[in-house]
DNA sequence: TCGTAATCGAGACGGTACGTCGAGTCTTAGG
DNA sequence: CCTAAGACTCGACGTACCGTCTCGATTACGA
């Protein structure tokens, strides 16, 4: 009578692997209203049902496709020069929303966030806390060199330099160029920086 | 054989009216995924045809109703106190992003953003640039009296200041508190500043 | 937020018709169990929700197909020799159970009946209660004239000559031959019959 | 590579006996059509395959069980008295087919002979072919005994006790009350019967 | 007595169909 | 011509069972 949940021992990874894969090239294809689960089933010779029991929604599948192809991630860099750590990372976050395949798949996850809370919380634990923790840290290793003043607010700092990348994302605004986020980093470091 | 566009003359403005606010109150009640074109119609006692023939989109529907019941809206605030001026305008951005009957609305609509061009070029015309501009205005004033250095870059300055709320909306991390946001007016202002 | 009933005025007849159409093709086709809304939908180029708007389940699809293409039945044949009439109308109660691509159809429906009592209900009013009314009223009318034994049982009469028909319909035995079933009709006449 | 059959000796009839026990549960509980292969084997604590390898289809699991909850079943009577007797059995006829927990599963067994002749030829081997065979060897003793005229057709007299209750069972009209069928038996029984 | 081979429970799998929902288009009648 | 009403096609939703298919664990047989 109670609904027992999937035993994941039994979970046929050839199927995990299809769904995962249809996913991504779906989105890449017709973007990520084209991505259904019934087209990702047609796609991964798989049944519908086989996804929702490992996935409560697309979004989910969609999500785990992006870990999977991304999470051979670097760390946060740290070759010494703060400027140019952070404007790699920065990179490689502007990177991430606007090439595909990734691109859409994320631009349509973070979409999702706003009807489902429990997507955002799977979004957040596996993808923005990690990297806003990584970034702190990376001003605190800095700050600890006495590279940054000892008082600074590094976390108002991590979103001043996020921020306006997403303030462009969330409002469809063509992206930063390079050289504009290198901007952004020198100012925002000139901010922080105790020494020049 | 063409189909004529239809005459604005002849418009049923009771139509209007009630498609708008039943367009608002469903968002209200249920969310913006409450918001179908379908119950519009139902709620308004409005054929659905009626509503598509004056609106591409249940979007430009919500877009519609935000900006008549917000176009009373105050221009930027030119107090002459910069910080207290920027402060509040913000203050009203998180507002209309969190507070209800708006805050649903508006994040649906943006979120929308994402898969339709020209939603996107509405928004923006009616709700983003102007506020942008307004804004890089204000700082220009400041600048024109001489209390921002000259060579600043007032763009960048916008993008500071609001990149950090609409990050947090983007990721649905809850909004800055006031104290917050005042912290990161003041920090940004500090940037700008050529005499304390 | 009622479901209002649909409007029968304003329904297509053109689907109405392609829907009865596909519904017996499948039927004569693939049999009974073929018959899904869904394959009635595909091949009809009807959408589901139509076939669902104006019918409760396929049985009554197939019903109102079954009822339209045989309700030009002719009424209960009375050439005056009564043994020749009940013949001929049982013949045609056995050709309606086993020649496609009524019979599949036939079949179908009243093994739905066990399970469905609406689909019980509309069976009895458009098919069965007037055929056994006919029977019993053309035995009667030989009552009246002397005929028939005037106390005879009419409704048993009936009963006694439609019942082996349905028996051996109801088990899937093969059905009557046309010998056996004259043989069926001169016996039970003969318990009825006042004078030889 | 051949799929060798299952080895009857190494059956475990617990599992046996409470897959035949679930069913008829299911049955009495939701109806035939709550009794699927999927339930049974959620109730009886075994696995669907256990079912699948022993019984080709659920109809074969109810038939089983009925056949083993019935075959204690009297054989026809015979107290020398012929309109009792077969008065007797067609009661336990009609009695088999409307009391729970018996009527449901036998009514939905016989509503799946349309669609599966194997299951047909399973219930008439076990059900009908006996009973009716009975019947017919009853009437041929009385035959014998001199109480039935000698050339009296003792097939069709069968077809006319049972022929009305499976008219009334296929078309699901209320059954025969005791006295009805009382009436039927006298009926038939008069056109067969040589002597008074 | 002890492998060993089949059966067992459990339940995941690819499918098919279900019945529902909303999108966007189209038709009809009334003003 | 606009409107209300709402029927239409289409496509996706999430669910239910089907019958097949692995898995270990258990069990009874024959060596």
């Amino acid at each position: 009578m109670s609904a027992t949940p999937p035993n994941p021992q039994r979970r046929s990874e050839r199927s995990r692997q299809a769904i995962l894969a249809a996913a991504i090239e779906l989105c890449t294809e017709k973007g990520y209203v084209g991505v259904t689960v019934e087209a990702i089933a047609a796609r991964a010779g798989v049944s519908k049902k086989t996804i929702y029991r490992w996935w409560p929604s697309k979004g989910f599948v969609l999500l785990e496709a992006l870990a999977q192809r991304t999470d051979s991630h670097a760390p946060f860099p740290d070759t010494g020069h703060l400027a140019a750590d952070l404007y790699a990372q920065m990179t490689g976050v502007v990177r991430l929303l606007t090439t595909p395949p990734f691109g859409p798949a994320y631009i349509g996850i973070l979409s999702e966030l706003h009807h489902d809370p429990e997507l955002t919380a799977a979004v957040h634990e596996q993808f923005i806390t990690p990297r806003f923790t990584a970034a702190v840290n990376r001003l605190k290793s800095a700050q600890r060199q006495g590279r940054l003043s000892a008082d600074a607010d590094l976390e108002l700092a991590v979103e001043l330099l996020y921020g306006p990348l997403y303030y462009r994302y969330a409002l469809r605004k063509p992206a930063h160029t390079a050289e504009r986020m290198a901007e952004l980093v020198d100012h925002v470091l000139r901010t922080l920086d105790c020494r020049p």
